[in-house]
DNA sequence: GAGTGGTCTAGACCACCGT
DNA sequence: CGGTGGTCTAGACCACTCA
């Protein structure tokens, strides 16, 4: 007789909301262990089972991480893991080969048209732009430009980035708080031009890939903005469909 | 006091290979119901739950599809939703377009040993080989050349794929009982040599995406080894990294 | 209203990890 | 050894679909 709302949401997924806002406070910090499915369960006053439903789809969402005997840990792109769902470019050979990010510069600027767009920002707004190069084998593949926001990045400098052994978004965890848990992209093929040609080593309108992507933090709000250009010599953009 | 042997497998796990079993066997083909929850926990003498599990997860990798009040049915490419999972082309305006098939040539042919190797045939074995524009608002976008192992697809025409109104992973389905489960694409830029030039409306040397797919159907067999060539003057190939 | 998948609970036991 | 996540069960009830 009692008609539920028409907005249902059942009780796992409101366990969820809640474990999300604690990450988002940053109750627990990337890497963290979180408190076990039991004490959730009393803390929240819900049975294990409805803990265990909300952190199977976090996990499931590559928010959390699950380590039997050891507990549940907040995720962290501090893992090899995470480094390879964002970048996808493997050597043609099937070798495998790290990668080195090369910070070319590093400055501050006001957001155009296009950037405050895609960053949720004002036209005008303060933003941070940097370059790097990627490269594989001590030879250049990747040229990047990235916009960040300027309220949350304000501190990044060039230096922070040749320190850092790790990985930018590693960084960006560490220093800023901010977590990227998703990203999209768009891939289009573009001759190269002669800034290019010259960064990554290839003849002026040789094919490479534009690969343009949008980053996301919790709440999907949208907090990196980079164009990297591809040469797809002797590497490939590799995708799983499934 | 009694050990498992090393190689444990749970309960579910093993339910789940029985029914990846049946839909190999094609004891419910694509598009189907298969039977109720409660219908095979008792025909796998184990809880609903255990079920449950066994299709929570197949459902997570697309071969099952649960509708609350229906039923699970086998999943098919029959399906939209299933369509732009291996058709990642989008328009760079936003707007939505229905793609078309115009397939050009379908011959015969003795697999080299590259096709031989990727679809795990032996050099000289019969293949059969398919040229095929894709057009958006009947413009060429996409030319696709596809290497099939000649065994399964021996019967097929061109006249098959023209009068399909439907996709080609649709017809392989209804036809010849294959099903792509997941794909694996390898993306590099390129510059038109003339055939594609003319194929897909563009000066020569215009960058384009090559775009090689090798799909896997049940038991990750390769079946299907595809080199589009995509223009992306007005469209990208969209990802999500999540 | 009957049947399906979806949620929630409670309890038992197992596999894994650190100490 | 104790604590964690992982599995399995049984049962109750809810939301959805269709005849």
């Amino acid at each position: 007789m009692s008609r539920q709302s028409p907005t249902y949401s059942p009780l796992y997924r409101q366990i969820k909301s809640l474990i999300l806002g604690a990450l988002q406070d940053g109750e627990w910090r990337p890497g963290e262990l979180i408190p076990s499915e039991m004490e959730l369960a009393t803390r929240f006053g819900v049975s294990q089972g409805t803990v265990r439903k909300a952190i199977d789809e976090m996990a499931a969402e590559n928010l959390l991480l699950r380590r039997q005997g050891r507990g549940t840990f907040v995720a962290t792109h501090n893992d090899p893991r995470a480094f390879f769902r964002f970048l996808r470019l493997v050597p043609l050979s099937g070798a495998i080969e790290s990668a080195k990010s090369v910070p070319l510069e590093c400055w501050r600027a006001k957001a155009g048209p296009e950037a405050a767009h895609v960053l949720g920002l004002k036209g005008g707004d303060a933003i941070v732009i940097v370059r790097r190069l990627l490269e594989f084998a001590d030879k250049p593949v990747v040229a990047d430009e990235i916009y960040l926001p300027g309220d949350i990045f304000a501190a990044l400098t060039l230096e922070m980035m040749r320190d850092a052994s790790e990985s930018l978004y590693t960084l960006f965890e560490s220093r800023f708080g901010v977590r990227m848990i998703r990203a999209t992209e768009r891939i289009r093929a573009i001759a190269a031009d002669r800034t290019n040609a010259e960064l990554l080593h290839v003849a002026e309108g040789t094919p490479l890939l534009s690969v343009e992507r949008i980053s996301y933090t919790y709440g999907d709000k949208p907090v990196e903005w980079r164009r990297g250009i591809y040469a797809t010599q002797e590497h490939c953009y590799q995708n799983e469909l499934c």
